[in-house]
RNA sequence: GCCCCUGUAGCUUAGUAGGUAGAGCGUGUGGCUGUUAACCACAAGGUCAGCAGAAACGGCUAAACCGUUGCUGAAUUCGAGUCUGCUCGGGGGCG
């Protein structure tokens, strides 16, 4: 369940508490994504010293791979992969956008093929319900119908009846007590289309919120005004998650806008492919720049990686593709957006947002294209 | 001392019957946003080890061209990474 603790008076910004399965999460927040079970190159103990108390895994693509019944054998998904904190399971929705998984989408669902074994199947709501359930995650997600974020008109139109009826069949399905139901309300870039579906996916009965089919390539702007137009019509009181929004002006700008949840692959991705984040704006640690820099990551990170390595180093190991250099990439990177969720809760609480998000929105320019 | 193989980008190398060179890695820079992704994109970087594969004289302002003589075991072409010789560097074999 969700409790606001403290609303920002400048904006829509607020605090407060996800609790679930006595597993508490302050929000404004972010999840690192845990697809295959693991965020990669870190282990839960690296979060719990990072201090990040929940992450998001795949149920679809853990269906297939390792199966429901190895991780239902194991006790479910936090013994299975060893994590304690609040694991959200994404329903598969999201593949729709990868080639590798995605055939089509039909009425009753959606048909991808397996990528491990090739066969073609199809994914129903009542089956992603059934298996979150089964991987007993704490919050598990509607299957939504999710549009290419540039689509036209009639095939999102097409594309939001699904989603919608989807996630009625979602809640009918869903009997896990102790797991939470989100919805995702979807739109692409359609003002019209994101209010009606905002509207629709928060008259239902789901524990909170989603805005999905965001931040794929259509710019920042075009990120924060469909954003803004979902969220206009989603109760206060519901706990409202961003999906997919990882870069630091972007969740800012989401912040300010009253979103409380946040996933993102961005983070580790970027660090794995040496681009770091700092106080100062993002780096890329493989230049020749940083080849011989003996200072930290980030002077002002308190990071296990800042106190104990340098740029230099971190580079080298990057250069040499050495597992280390991602792994330590990934846990500053990681801790440094955890960091600035927790100055983004406390400068709401404190009534200084507007000066971090100016900040920020300085430190991470997004040029924005189209 | 003799014989064989070999020398193309920083590294490893591809290069049809001769037509001024491609790749992978590395380097430089950019991009990554509900991840099958330690990935993707762009760019820079090469005298193809070096040298030689003719010369002299006459005709002509000169060049092209023509003629005569001449060099080599043999040997060019409009054009050589590719053919031939020598030198140098690397590897191997026999004494």
């Amino acid at each position: 369940m969700f409790k606001i603790i403290e609303t920002d008076s400048k904006n829509k910004g607020r605090t407060g508490v996800l609790s679930v399965n006595n597993r508490k999460v302050e929000t404004p927040f972010l999840m690192p994504c845990a697809t295959k079970g693991s965020v990669k190159c870190i282990t839960p103990a690296d979060l719990k010293e990072i201090g990040t108390k929940a992450w998001i895994s795949n149920s679809l693509v853990l269906s297939l791979n390792p199966g429901v019944e190895v991780i239902k054998k194991a006790g479910g998904l936090h013994t299975f992969t060893g994590y304690d904190g609040v694991i959200f399971t994404d329903s598969g929705g999201f593949q729709a956008d990868r080639e590798s998984f995605y055939l089509k989408s039909e009425n009753k669902g959606i048909v991808f093929k397996n990528p491990w074994h090739g066969k073609n199947f199809l994914y129903t709501p009542k089956d992603a319900m059934q298996v979150q359930m089964n991987l007993g995650s704490d919050v598990a997600m509607a299957l939504d119908d999710m549009p290419k974020v540039k689509a036209g008109k009639k095939d999102v139109e097409k594309s939001l009846e699904r989603t919608h009826r989807w996630a009625q069949e979602c809640i009918n399905f869903h009997s896990r007590k102790k797991q939470l139901l989100f919805g995702i309300c979807q739109g692409a870039l359609y003002a019209d289309l994101r209010r009606a579906s905002a509207e629709y996916i928060n008259g239902l009965d789901f524990d909170g919120v989603a805005i999905g089919g965001l931040a794929l390539g259509e710019g920042h702007a075009a990120m924060v005004k469909a954003m803004k137009q979902s969220i206009k019509f989603l109760d206060d009181t519901k706990i409202r998650y961003l999906m997919g929004v990882g870069n630091p002006s972007d969740i800012v700008e989401a912040v300010a806008a009253g979103v409380d949840c946040f996933d993102s692959a961005f983070h580790t991705q970027n660090a794995r492919h040496g681009t770091l984040f700092t106080t100062q704006g993002k780096i890329k640690i493989k230049n020749a720049a940083y080849k011989n820099d003996s200072k930290a990551i980030d002077k002002n990170c308190k990071c296990y990686v800042c106190k104990n390595f340098s740029r230099a180093f971190i580079s080298y190991q990057m250069r040499m593709n050495e597992p280390t250099g991602f792994r330590l990439s990934s846990y500053h990177n990681l801790a440094f957006m955890q960091d600035l969720m927790g100055k983004i809760q406390s400068a709401i609480q404190k009534g200084s947002f507007e000066t971090l998000r100016k900040e920020i929105k300085q430190k991470y320019q997004v040029n924005d294209k189209s």
